[in-house]
DNA sequence: TAGATTGTTAATCGATTAACAATC
DNA sequence: TAGATTGTTAATCGATTAACAATC
């Protein structure tokens, strides 16, 4: 749609938490609010939200703020949360069985189709509603069934492998919970979830806080 | 230790990349790199490598670069691996099975010492090594057992009530999977992963890949 | 010593905040 | 109309990159 200038990834990061806010206060039935009250529930400055949503167009009015209803569709127009995505997930340990079992990626539009692994004794075996495919039957999948999001739960020792395979069978992007990096070409898009990375940062808040 | 500048968080998010590079390049047996060929394995400058090091001391030697092991050991102690963190989780689902039966953060000295739930069906059921104890019991054990981080795995709305038994009871720290905002005072430590916003900004990316 | 590479200062770039005119 | 609040420009702040003298 827009080919205007590139949206900063600082501002990308920030846009689920304003539509989860959104969320919440349509929820509680609050239809219009000004950018100097979300700032206040969200911690940040009136200032940055305003500029952020401006990158996107004028959603708001002048003397009156912002409808939340709206506000909310929109943001999830943005983020693409107006449609469905078709998911698989390679790796059926005890990660994958997490995210297979959780209703909150389905109910924004993330479905997911199969679960995939390489050890044969799961061969069958089911999680949730899925029986789990073994992984030389994925590259199929993924054309049959027009999938666009590889989840990687796999240890980090199969991880390129599984993501090269999918990536050539056609997914367009790849949610990483291996503990690596992925080297894909540049027009496949990688979110990694680094667990432990994310754990190391708190220990070392943890170890410094108080510091000024 | 040291009470100088404050480090941006900018920084502390990349640690634990160099740590895990590193580590990769110390197994493989490789002793000294300099920032340049870091750089190029990593793809970040050298400049911002040499930059970030410099935040907490020099670790390297002109002419000579750095020395794989001891850079690596010295990011451990920064990053506060080097020594335990006793740790509880709060949430005996999917997502807290899989974070128990993980080896991944003990390896790291992030020790689980129990799980907690508030389903009666589950008391006494275990999760690995684990029997399920009832959050009524889970102050005293913090106390008793001096744990210092609490993970949140529980659902949204049982997040808060938890985290502020969990920081009345002592602990300094907490890991939230929660899709929530804890607000809680200032010294607790909060390191959030939010799963479902992840996967919304992998979803921006799909949509507008290749937008310049 | 000559070559390599750091540690660090300076320059640039980008993101955040402040301010205010436009306008509902 | 008067008051409120946006959209947007300008000012500030911070982070990244470039450059190079120090030094191993």
């Amino acid at each position: 749609m827009n080919n205007e200038k590139k949206i900063s990834s600082a501002v990308i990061r920030r846009l689920p938490r304003y539509y989860r806010y959104l969320g919440e206060i349509k929820e509680s039935g609050i239809q219009r609010i000004s950018s100097n009250e979300l700032s206040n529930r969200m911690k940040v400055t009136a200032s940055q939200i305003r500029q952020d949503l401006n990158n996107f167009g004028g959603f708001g009015q002048q003397g009156y703020g912002y409808n939340v209803e709206y506000l909310y569709e929109e943001i999830g127009k943005i983020l693409g949360i107006d449609r469905t995505h078709n998911m698989i997930i390679a790796g059926a340990g005890n990660l994958g069985q997490a995210l297979v079992n959780s209703e909150d990626f389905t109910r924004r539009g993330f479905i997911i189709r199969g679960v995939f692994d390489n050890n044969k004794e799961l061969e069958g075996r089911k999680i949730g509603k899925f029986e789990i495919m073994m992984s030389d039957k994925m590259q199929q999948f993924i054309k049959e069934q027009q999938i666009e999001i590889l989840t990687i739960t796999v240890p980090k020792e199969a991880a390129k492998e599984v993501a090269n395979a999918a990536v050539e069978a056609g997914v367009k992007a790849i949610w990483n919970f291996a503990h690596t990096d992925l080297n894909l070409p540049d027009d496949i898009v990688v979110e990694n979830v680094h667990l432990s990375e994310s754990l190391m940062r708190l220990s070392y808040n943890m170890i410094n806080q108080g510091k000024e």
